[in-house]
DNA sequence: TGAAATGTTGGGGCG
DNA sequence: ACGCCCCAACATTTC
């Protein structure tokens, strides 16, 4: 039986400037491309329409096409990594297998467990950095350790930029590259348990014109002045190396955001407690009141307090919230209603299609003050002011709480002044 | 990638 | 002309 290599799509669902690939392709050998939706994974996904699951079954479906236009074919496989390949050392000789690193907690496992098995047979795991500029370990301060600070981590990522980092990872791809097969049978999504979802996404096309302007509208939900690219970063449909060309010729300020993406990864890679516990550990005395009634007007956007309510709104319907506004909901959750964190960041992970645990855990923890270099806790968005300041005519609020100034729009659910003052009494209690 | 409370200044009304 | 008060506008400090 001819050797074969195995490419492991994970979330990288992509063709083009795809590093592990490329790497695979320069072996010249025929390469199997491998898809999992892995059980354990699929678990973490309790709402059976969800969206993600739709757009990675579409993109899935997309590879799959196109390696069919050279002659190959994706194999889709439906269990748990390591049994998927337990089998598949039955079926093929492989020699090895690529894929792309992932960072999260389980993924990290998921690849150890993968590697040892692997290796056990003699097959190689050749594992590349994909996903970011820079992984967690290549920006350290001078005494080896993380940094734990954005602004000087910023500084030093940029100024580690050279040349080669951002090169596109190309090459022509032909018919002779792929292990030449019948197409494999197609797994749908009722297959792995799911439904198809009816949200649209949003392409996967890096608008010049949009970063260009970046700073200037970003922060007016009404604009839509964001890139919309987090779901396509989430799953690799777009190349970070791509993306930061384009945001260093056109935008600091959307490089920083960048650069805010991979200052979480590598927080959370270093610090992994931080997605269970606060960041500054004396901020998990706060006593939260979790009330539930409250927690759930703030899920269904029904606090009362208009720019809050869009912003949840515009989640439930549409798997996104404008990043603006993002903060003014988080901000409400956890000081107005003094809800643990954990909740919204819960609640965000299952409604979010550009959730990623790093951004979602670190920027929840930025919010509620306790995050490594977070908002100081006294800083308490009042949704009013911000509203009079970035929805100036009531554009974006009206848009998704259309009763809003009738009847049927609920009363505030709690007064400012007097949360905005048990908030700060709370927070400086906690951690006195 | 705030907001509120407090302090300061200066103009205008008025006795 | 002067002191006094009010208050808006801005600056600073506090949370």
């Amino acid at each position: 039986m001819a050797e074969t290599v195995i490419f492991w799509f994970r979330r990288d669902l992509r063709l083009e400037d795809n590093t592990a690939l490329f790497h695979a392709l320069k072996r010249n050998e025929r390469i199997l491309p491998l898809f999992i939706f892995d059980f354990e994974i699929l678990d973490k996904f309790p709402a059976k329409n969800d969206a993600r699951l739709t757009f990675i079954h579409q993109q899935v479906q997309h590879l799959k096409k196109s390696l069919e236009g050279f002659g190959s074919s994706l194999l889709v496989k439906h269990g748990k990594p390591i049994e998927v390949f337990r089998k598949l050392k039955k079926d093929y000789n492989i020699s090895s297998v690529y894929a792309n690193h992932d960072y999260e907690p389980y993924a990290v496992a998921r690849d150890k467990a993968v590697k040892e098995l692997l290796e056990q047979e003699g097959v190689k795991f050749h594992t590349y950095k994909d996903q970011v500029i820079f992984e967690k370990d290549e920006i350290l301060k001078k005494d080896g350790k993380p940094y734990t600070v954005y602004t000087p981590y910023s500084k030093k990522w940029i100024a580690s930029l050279s040349g080669d980092t951002l090169e596109m990872r190309e090459v022509l791809l032909l018919k002779t590259h792929f292990f030449k097969c019948d197409p494999f049978p197609e797994i749908s999504l009722e297959d792995i348990g799911f439904r198809k979802s009816s949200l649209s996404f949003p392409p996967a096309e890096i608008d010049r014109e949009l970063i260009r302007n970046y700073e200037r509208y970003r922060d007016i939900p009404a604009l839509d002045g964001t890139s919309r690219l987090g779901l396509h970063l989430r799953f690799g449909t777009i190349s970070i190396r791509k993306l930061v060309r384009v945001a260093k010729e056109f935008s600091d300020t959307f490089l920083g955001e960048l650069i805010w993406r991979e200052f979480f990864m590598m927080i959370l890679w270093h610090f992994p407690e931080s997605a269970e516990h606060a960041f500054k550990r004396k901020y998990d005395n706060i006593s939260w009141r979790n009330k539930e009634k409250e927690f759930e007007a703030w899920c269904n956007g029904r606090t009362g307090y208009p720019m809050v309510d869009a912003g949840m709104r515009q989640l439930n319907e549409t798997g996104f919230m404008h990043n603006r506004v993002r903060m003014i909901a988080g901000s409400f959750l956890v000081k107005h209603l003094l809800i643990d964190w954990r909740w919204g960041e819960t609640y965000f992970a299952e409604k979010l299609l550009d959730y990623e645990q790093a951004s979602n855990v670190g920027n929840w923890q930025w919010v509620a003050g306790s995050g490594c270099d977070a908002a100081p806790y006294f800083r308490i968005f009042n949704p009013l002011t911000q509203q009079q300041k970035f929805d100036r005519d009531n554009e974006y609020v009206r848009r998704w709480v259309p009763e809003w100034n009738t009847e049927q729009y609920p009363e505030m659910l709690v007064n400012h002044k007097e949360v905005r003052e048990r908030a700060l009494k709370e927070y400086k209690q906690a951690i006195k």
